[in-house]
DNA sequence: CTGAAATGTAACCGTAGTAGTTACAACAAA
DNA sequence: TTTGTTGTAACTACTACGGTTACATTTCAG
């Protein structure tokens, strides 16, 4: 197969890169025509192949992406580059909340027996003008970032 | 001491609960007028004295709050609660960004050349959106908040 | 000046999330 | 039927996190 040559490094977490790679996988698919496979992909993430399909697979439940078994098979993107949008994307592939809210607080404490909801409250709303941030942003748009920088095929 | 009943429970994990703990934190020293110390704090908080002062430290080193040491010490707030917004409690307390990106992309490859570059300028936008929104909220109004939904004093 | 009470920190632990990896079942095309 | 692929489960190493112990340092009170 037509496997991109990788160069192994690093290590650093916890802290998801989930969305970041599932942004670069969905580049890849929005300028190339035919199906690739989570093999060529994780050549140019530099990555493993099942990690790369395990944030497919988080794509297609979100029905962003195709896919496809067998010979000739692979990853394709199923909604045009112009109609998603990062939010979409962001959701597809991260759970948890991006402020955490502390758990048992002392209930016989005024400020503990009300903290944790007022909190989420804030959180929430910050969250969300994160969200809106990222759903202003379109797939195509950040192809045609990529390509402004570029000439070529990957 | 006149330290809370505590009752333990809990582990869940990981996502720096920090700036919930923090903003926890703030908004007690913000309805007493006395110092408080980190024991005191840790039995509403529901944790441990040293993480109270691990959080408190960065709160200091913002300019957040004062420390005492030695009997009738513990920790003031440095600032009107009406001048403490949740950005700063937020930047004092967390390091990582909220949206990682992930290391070492293909350079063979245009969108690995590039993608690390141009989602950086995507997740500091988004994050920035967040920070804007956390810094429309005030200790006060918070403070304000448990006011409202209590009476009596921790 | 001594003792008690507090902060400040270093060191260590258990837990849990993350990416990386191997292995293999399921499946589809030629 | 063979080959190339997705889909998943299982396991590993790493690391951030909160919890905990221990103790040096500082400060107030008497």
């Amino acid at each position: 197969t037509n496997r991109l040559n990788v160069t192994k490094i690093v290590t650093q977490m916890p802290a998801s890169t989930r969305f970041a790679v599932a942004v670069h996988i969905l580049t890849l698919l929005a300028l190339q025509d035919e199906a690739l496979t989570s093999d060529y992909i994780a050549g140019s993430v530099s990555t493993n192949p099942v990690v790369v399909r395990r944030i497919l697979g988080a794509l297609k439940q979100a029905g962003l992406v195709t896919a496809a078994h067998g010979p000739r098979g692979g990853f394709t993107l199923a909604v045009a580059a112009r109609e998603i949008n990062l939010r979409a994307v962001y959701e597809a592939v991260e759970e948890r909340n991006v402020i955490a809210i502390h758990g048992n607080p002392n209930p016989q404490c005024p400020v503990g027996r009300t903290i944790e909801n007022i909190l989420g409250g804030v959180t929430n709303r910050a969250e969300e003008a994160m969200l809106r941030d990222l759903a202003a942003t379109s797939l195509a748009k950040l192809v045609g970032q990529v390509q402004r920088r570029n000439a070529g095929a990957c």
